[in-house]
DNA sequence: GCTAGGCAGGAACCCCTCCTCCCCT
Protein backbone atom coordinates (compact mmCIF):
# COMPACT_ATOMS: atom_id res chain seq x y z
CA UNK A 1 0.00 0.00 0.00
CA UNK A 2 0.75 3.72 -1.29
CA UNK A 3 0.85 6.06 1.58
CA UNK A 4 1.94 9.49 2.42
CA UNK A 5 2.21 10.49 6.28
CA UNK A 6 1.68 13.97 7.11
CA UNK A 7 1.35 16.74 9.84
CA UNK A 8 0.87 20.35 9.95
CA UNK A 9 1.71 23.07 12.35
CA UNK A 10 -1.05 25.82 12.42
CA UNK A 11 -1.87 29.11 14.33
CA UNK A 12 -4.54 27.33 16.91
CA UNK A 13 -6.72 24.91 16.75
CA UNK A 14 -9.73 26.05 14.78
CA UNK A 15 -9.57 25.25 11.11
CA UNK A 16 -11.85 28.53 11.13
CA UNK A 17 -10.13 30.69 12.67
CA UNK A 18 -6.20 29.65 12.73
CA UNK A 19 -4.19 29.01 9.48
CA UNK A 20 -1.52 26.63 8.01
CA UNK A 21 2.05 27.71 8.61
CA UNK A 22 4.34 24.04 8.26
CA UNK A 23 3.67 20.89 6.35
CA UNK A 24 5.38 18.00 6.05
CA UNK A 25 5.25 14.36 4.63
CA UNK A 26 7.38 11.24 4.16
CA UNK A 27 6.55 8.73 1.63
CA UNK A 28 5.72 4.88 2.96
CA UNK A 29 5.33 1.63 0.36
CA UNK A 30 4.35 -1.47 1.60
CA UNK A 31 5.97 -1.01 4.95
CA UNK A 32 8.94 0.60 4.22
CA UNK A 33 9.40 4.66 5.10
CA UNK A 34 11.40 6.44 2.23
CA UNK A 35 13.37 8.23 3.88
CA UNK A 36 14.77 10.06 0.94
CA UNK A 37 11.00 11.10 -0.19
CA UNK A 38 9.96 13.94 1.72
CA UNK A 39 7.82 16.71 1.50
CA UNK A 40 8.12 19.89 3.91
CA UNK A 41 7.78 23.58 3.68
CA UNK A 42 6.67 27.02 6.16
CA UNK A 43 3.49 28.32 5.02
CA UNK A 44 3.31 32.44 4.93
CA UNK A 45 -0.10 33.03 6.79
CA UNK A 46 -2.17 36.59 6.34
CA UNK A 47 -2.17 36.92 10.31
CA UNK A 48 0.72 37.25 12.50
CA UNK A 49 1.59 34.04 14.48
CA UNK A 50 0.30 33.87 18.28
CA UNK A 51 3.71 34.01 20.87
CA UNK A 52 2.21 31.27 21.85
CA UNK A 53 2.34 28.83 18.77
CA UNK A 54 5.58 30.18 18.33
CA UNK A 55 7.04 28.51 22.10
CA UNK A 56 5.32 25.76 20.93
CA UNK A 57 6.42 24.95 17.63
CA UNK A 58 9.82 26.81 17.43
CA UNK A 59 7.78 28.32 14.03
CA UNK A 60 8.59 32.24 14.08
CA UNK A 61 7.52 35.37 11.38
CA UNK A 62 11.21 34.47 10.56
CA UNK A 63 10.63 31.63 9.16
CA UNK A 64 7.46 31.79 7.15
CA UNK A 65 8.42 35.19 5.72
CA UNK A 66 9.24 34.10 2.61
CA UNK A 67 7.51 30.86 2.33
CA UNK A 68 5.10 29.84 -0.16
CA UNK A 69 1.47 31.18 0.41
CA UNK A 70 -0.95 28.74 1.37
CA UNK A 71 -2.36 28.28 -2.06
CA UNK A 72 0.85 27.13 -3.55
CA UNK A 73 2.14 25.33 -0.81
CA UNK A 74 -0.94 23.09 -1.00
CA UNK A 75 -0.89 22.36 -4.36
CA UNK A 76 2.81 21.55 -4.06
CA UNK A 77 1.77 18.72 -1.34
CA UNK A 78 -0.94 17.65 -3.82
CA UNK A 79 1.48 16.80 -5.98
CA UNK A 80 3.86 14.75 -3.69
CA UNK A 81 0.75 13.12 -2.29
CA UNK A 82 -0.09 11.99 -6.23
CA UNK A 83 -2.57 8.59 -5.55
CA UNK A 84 -1.10 7.77 -2.26
CA UNK A 85 -3.71 7.17 0.69
CA UNK A 86 -2.83 9.94 3.45
CA UNK A 87 -2.42 9.50 7.10
CA UNK A 88 -2.37 11.92 9.82
CA UNK A 89 -2.42 11.41 13.50
CA UNK A 90 -5.75 12.61 14.32
CA UNK A 91 -6.25 13.72 11.05
CA UNK A 92 -10.23 13.21 10.61
CA UNK A 93 -10.60 16.14 13.19
CA UNK A 94 -7.64 17.88 12.17
CA UNK A 95 -5.07 18.33 9.59
CA UNK A 96 -8.18 17.29 6.88
CA UNK A 97 -10.84 20.03 8.18
CA UNK A 98 -7.31 22.19 8.32
CA UNK A 99 -6.87 21.51 4.45
CA UNK A 100 -10.66 21.48 3.81
CA UNK A 101 -10.60 24.82 5.43
CA UNK A 102 -7.99 26.12 3.94
CA UNK A 103 -8.70 25.26 0.38
CA UNK A 104 -11.88 26.72 0.67
CA UNK A 105 -10.85 29.90 1.84
CA UNK A 106 -8.58 30.43 -0.87
CA UNK A 107 -10.86 28.88 -3.40
CA UNK A 108 -8.61 26.54 -4.32
CA UNK A 109 -10.27 23.23 -6.49
CA UNK A 110 -9.75 20.30 -4.74
CA UNK A 111 -10.00 16.85 -5.50
CA UNK A 112 -10.46 13.18 -3.97
CA UNK A 113 -8.49 11.58 -1.67
CA UNK A 114 -8.45 8.46 1.19
CA UNK A 115 -7.30 9.21 4.26
CA UNK A 116 -6.76 7.07 7.59
CA UNK A 117 -6.75 8.60 10.97
CA UNK A 118 -3.82 6.94 12.86
CA UNK A 119 -5.82 7.69 15.69
CA UNK A 120 -7.57 4.54 14.71
CA UNK A 121 -4.90 2.01 14.45
CA UNK A 122 -4.18 2.98 18.08
CA UNK A 123 -7.89 2.36 18.48
CA UNK A 124 -7.67 -1.05 16.58
CA UNK A 125 -4.08 -1.75 18.55
CA UNK A 126 -4.74 -1.13 22.46
CA UNK A 127 -8.80 -0.57 22.89
CA UNK A 128 -10.08 2.24 24.94
CA UNK A 129 -7.37 2.14 27.54
CA UNK A 130 -5.45 4.64 28.56
CA UNK A 131 -4.39 7.65 25.64
CA UNK A 132 -3.87 7.46 22.20
CA UNK A 133 -1.74 10.76 22.00
CA UNK A 134 1.26 10.71 19.66
CA UNK A 135 3.21 10.77 22.67
CA UNK A 136 1.03 8.00 24.36
CA UNK A 137 1.60 5.96 21.61
CA UNK A 138 5.27 6.26 21.45
CA UNK A 139 5.30 5.54 25.05
CA UNK A 140 3.79 2.20 24.33
CA UNK A 141 5.81 1.14 21.62
CA UNK A 142 9.13 2.15 23.28
CA UNK A 143 10.10 4.97 20.60
CA UNK A 144 12.60 7.37 20.59
CA UNK A 145 14.02 9.13 18.00
CA UNK A 146 16.65 11.77 19.43
CA UNK A 147 17.40 13.71 16.11
CA UNK A 148 13.15 14.14 15.72
CA UNK A 149 11.80 17.88 16.93
CA UNK A 150 8.32 16.97 18.66
CA UNK A 151 5.76 19.68 17.30
CA UNK A 152 7.94 20.48 14.20
CA UNK A 153 6.35 19.09 11.28
CA UNK A 154 9.19 17.73 10.09
CA UNK A 155 9.91 15.94 13.62
CA UNK A 156 6.59 14.78 14.37
CA UNK A 157 6.64 13.28 11.06
CA UNK A 158 9.44 11.24 11.31
CA UNK A 159 8.07 9.77 14.47
CA UNK A 160 4.41 9.60 13.07
CA UNK A 161 5.60 7.36 10.29
CA UNK A 162 8.03 4.93 12.45
CA UNK A 163 4.78 4.78 14.85
CA UNK A 164 2.33 3.89 12.03
CA UNK A 165 4.91 1.42 10.69
CA UNK A 166 4.99 -0.28 13.86
CA UNK A 167 1.41 -0.07 14.49
CA UNK A 168 0.17 -1.42 11.05
CA UNK A 169 2.81 -4.55 11.15
CA UNK A 170 1.09 -5.79 14.73
CA UNK A 171 -2.29 -5.13 13.04
CA UNK A 172 -1.41 -6.84 9.13
CA UNK A 173 2.15 -7.83 9.08
CA UNK A 174 2.34 -8.34 5.51
CA UNK A 175 1.02 -4.81 4.98
CA UNK A 176 -1.03 -5.65 2.07
CA UNK A 177 -4.40 -4.97 3.67
CA UNK A 178 -5.21 -1.82 5.37
CA UNK A 179 -6.26 -2.82 9.13
CA UNK A 180 -8.46 0.50 9.89
CA UNK A 181 -11.34 2.15 7.75
CA UNK A 182 -10.09 4.46 4.88
CA UNK A 183 -12.28 7.91 4.71
CA UNK A 184 -13.18 9.59 1.83
CA UNK A 185 -11.49 13.31 2.15
CA UNK A 186 -10.10 16.06 -0.55
CA UNK A 187 -6.86 17.85 -0.70
CA UNK A 188 -6.17 21.07 -3.57
CA UNK A 189 -6.05 19.40 -7.00
C1' DG B 1 -6.77 25.63 30.16
C1' DC B 2 -8.93 28.11 26.28
C1' DT B 3 -10.12 28.01 21.12
C1' DA B 4 -13.62 23.89 17.27
C1' DG B 5 -15.74 19.89 16.75
C1' DG B 6 -17.77 15.70 17.73
C1' DC B 7 -14.72 10.22 17.72
C1' DA B 8 -15.15 6.31 20.91
C1' DG B 9 -16.66 4.08 24.78
C1' DG B 10 -19.65 3.68 28.59
C1' DA B 11 -23.96 4.33 31.12
C1' DA B 12 -28.58 3.57 31.14
C1' DC B 13 -31.55 1.02 28.95
C1' DC B 14 -33.29 -2.10 25.33
C1' DC B 15 -32.03 0.62 20.96
C1' DC B 16 -31.01 4.92 20.58
C1' DT B 17 -29.39 9.04 23.17
C1' DC B 18 -26.74 11.38 26.27
C1' DC B 19 -22.37 12.25 28.58
C1' DT B 20 -17.51 12.64 29.14
C1' DC B 21 -13.20 12.38 27.43
C1' DC B 22 -10.12 12.63 23.68
C1' DC B 23 -6.80 14.72 20.22
C1' DC B 24 -4.72 18.02 17.23
C1' DT B 25 -1.81 23.50 17.42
Amino acid sequence: MHLVIFDLETTGLSPARHEIIQIAAIRMRAGRILTEETFATFVQPTQPIPAQISGYTGITRAHVGDAPRPAEALVAFSRFVGDATLVAHNGHRFDLPFIHATCARHALPVRPVTYIDSLALSRQLWGGRGGHGLDAVMARLCLSLPDARRHDARGDVQILAETVRQMWSQLSPDFQTCPVTRNPGSIAQ
